[in-house]
DNA sequence: GATACTTCCTTGCGTCCGCAAGTATTACCC
DNA sequence: GGGTAATACTTGCGGACGCAAGGAAGTATC
């Protein structure tokens, strides 16, 4: 007989779930409205500007976007569309094609980033404390750490 | 000229896109994979059987599902297919359609239930000790205090 | 070194969902 | 009270994404 959620656990758990969606549909309009970009596409560009050479392997870059392979392809069809990200075989691997941050992505990215971070930081980090970041930043770095060992289907 | 974010800014920030990611897919591949429900229309039978009369307008629970008119009308169309829920015009206003809990939806609810809260538990509650659930949901309410405040575009 | 198995990417197809437009009903205002 | 505005829902349309299938390349086994 399973236990049901006590008060803390549902505000907890709701309080997640509400304001996930909240900040980032809030995050989403804001991104799509100044600079016609979607967050998951800025997601791209982001990741792509942070590792070196400004390129990944299709694969990784899907599993850090949390998406599928054919998600990512046409997320990077649109971006490549757009002049910001370009594909390059992999030498080492020719099964692999490697998405690459063109330097127009990065004049992109550079003018987009100020205006996500100062979402993030009006509608999430600017709310909380010091102390409630840190306890948050550990709270989730728990609970990722569970992700391989609990899940019954994929994790995701 | 933006602040870019910190250590512990980009720690909670990024834990809680990924956490959000993973959890909430991890949840729906669960539900689905079990009782073949998505975790959206397992949410539309829960809010409805947490009302007086188990009945809700459509757009009430559009908003709280944090879906748009037409998203939830059909995402009603499905459960109505199902017999999970009926549609009943309101007496008070007749512009408004209720969404209504039927006895089969109930039961389906109650048969589903028991394996979400445990997914719940298992990918995030039980990862957090008490006092960091209370952290948490006490950082929600503040965040979601916000939302109305200092939205740009719509906050949902 | 040929055959089977795995990995990586793409394409066809179906689903979900948001926006815009349309209809019906109610609220406001002179 | 009639005309305008606002609200509630639905439908047409298009975009985004996952699954399944397919092709191409690497890996393992004999």
């Amino acid at each position: 007989m399973t236990e049901w959620l006590d008060e803390v656990e549902m505000a907890a758990w709701r309080g997640f779930v509400d304001v996930s969606a909240g900040v980032s549909g809030a995050l989403e309009a804001e991104l799509l409205e100044s600079h016609g970009i979607t967050t998951g596409d800025y997601g791209v560009l982001a990741r792509l500007s942070e590792v070196d050479d400004a390129r990944m392997r299709m694969c990784d870059l899907a599993a850090a976007m949390h998406l599928s392979p054919s998600g990512l392809t046409r997320r990077v069809d649109g971006l490549v569309r757009r002049g910001l990200v370009r594909r390059e075989p992999s030498s080492d691997d020719r099964r692999v094609m490697l998405a690459v941050l063109t330097s127009d992505g990065r004049s992109f990215l550079e003018a987009v980033a100020p205006l996500h971070v100062d979402g993030v930081r009006r509608h999430f980090l600017s709310r909380l404390s010091r102390s409630q970041l840190r306890e948050l930043a550990s709270a989730f770095r728990d609970i990722q750490a569970g992700f391989g060992s609990v899940a019954r289907g994929r994790p995701a």
